[in-house]
DNA sequence: TTCTTCTGCGTATGCCTTACGCATTACTGT
DNA sequence: ACAGTAATGCGTAAGGCATACGCAGAAGAA
């Protein structure tokens, strides 16, 4: 486990990196830096995914001894974290009030969906806890500030961001986990459905389970359908849910 | 990676578990079975995580080599999958369809909540799929049953699960980290809750932050809420969603 | 009885993270 | 200018992991 440092409760590598703390001056010159190391790492994980992540590879790629890293990250699970702040965006253009509630926090699952899908690797990555960031910081305060005047308390805006964001992280997963079946079978989307429903039917009793023999029989299984589809469909329902709260909280 | 057996798409030994395939009569009796090798790795990741649960140590346990193992589960993801199925349980009593759609939904999503509350380390297993056993088809049935007077087309049906089932997983994912963290630092859940608003507090700029500033000082960080706050907040979210796409269904 | 097949297991390979210590370098205070 | 000190890169190695392969023996099938 990477110890905490100061009392900001960060580990030391993670201060350094947000300017929270300095390298000292004194030794050799650093021959690398946090950031080509990072870099690297990133480039490493969209190419041949987060297993393809090792302290020897990265070091490969840059030249140097594996244990040299260890000058620069106290542990992987810290070079993790880098990884994703290197990777994640600010939200796009400033807020305005004007937008509205509900098109902003769309807007705000969206660009976080884009992220993952470009960068599928970020959703390997095993949460370890809340996330404590300057980037998280900032989409944090985004979400908030599109939520500033729906008359919610600011626990429920919170819980209501975290709900949001728990969806999008959810959703892409899921999509990712297609593409993964997709990418290793070789097969089409389309394919890949059938093949899944293949499965289902196998294990599928028409006596036992009625419902699922419906379902499986509607043909819903059998195609693809738009890549956007799902992730619209559950956007728009836990916004549906949110919007119920905002107007109960509006007019008691 | 476990190759594929029948036209099932299962690997062997899944197929085997769940009696879609039998296990051949020849050679010398087996002196180890599935359930026991599941059971072991079950009680392993129950008294010390998921991380806890190698080959060697399952084996181990067992009193045997670690590459009997492999006579039996065709790699360790096979395991993984096993061990899932042996702790999920299946829907409690039958299904009363005078219940109506929203409690029993919600109830649905309790009861998987539970599973998840009561193995955390269920949550830890990197999913590479659409779950594909006995178990989620039961489960399944039950969401489709429980959806099934609403008027909701069969793939609005399985979205809503889908949706439901996800935002489960996703607390439960967030409870077990807090958990975790705790566990960690041996620190009650208020003080987890303290240490975390002061990181972000360390990172948040009263200028360029300020709706998280406003958030920081509501004061709502710094007391740990009641355990079910959260998960019974983003459940209404999300039926009232729900509630909100089957209203506008039965009346166009 | 002989053949086939399946068992358990020993050995070995090739990964992985990371603890530790050593020689070297460059800044700091005198 | 010259110690002293601290940080660098890196070699070595320990301990863990999943799992490929092959072998000796057991038990049912012929």
């Amino acid at each position: 486990m990477a110890q905490v440092d100061d009392d900001t409760g960060l580990p030391a590598s993670l201060a350094t990196a947000w300017g929270l703390r300095e390298r000292p001056s004194k030794g050799p010159k650093p021959g690398l830096s946090l950031d080509r190391i990072v870099d690297q790492a990133v480039e490493l994980a969209a190419a041949e995914g987060l297993g393809a992540v090792s302290m020897g590879r990265v070091a490969k790629g840059l030249g140097v001894s594996t244990m040299s890293l260890y000058r620069y990250v106290g542990a992987k699970d810290e070079l993790y974290v880098l990884m994703q702040e290197a990777v994640y965006p600010v939200p796009s253009g400033p807020w305005d009030p004007a937008t509205g509630w509900r098109a902003g926090l769309a807007q705000w699952a969206a660009e976080q969906r884009r992220i993952f899908q470009e960068n599928l690797w970020l959703l390997r990555i095993p949460i370890s806890g809340p996330p404590v960031s300057p980037k998280s910081v900032v989409w944090m305060e985004r979400g908030l500030a599109v939520l500033a005047d729906t008359g919610l308390s600011e626990g429920e805006k919170i819980s209501v961001i975290m709900l949001v964001s728990g969806f999008v992280r959810q959703e892409a997963l899921l999509m990712s986990d297609v593409a993964a079946a997709m990418a290793e079978t070789g097969l089409a989307p389309d394919a890949v459905m059938r093949r899944y429903a293949r499965g289902l039917r196998v294990l599928t009793d028409p006596e036992r389970h009625p419902a699922m023999t419906r379902f499986l029989d509607s043909g819903v299984m059998d195609e693809a359908d738009e890549p956007d589809a799902e992730f619209d469909f559950g956007l728009a329902c836990v916004l549906d849910g949110v919007a119920a709260l905002i107007e109960r909280r509006s007019r008691p």
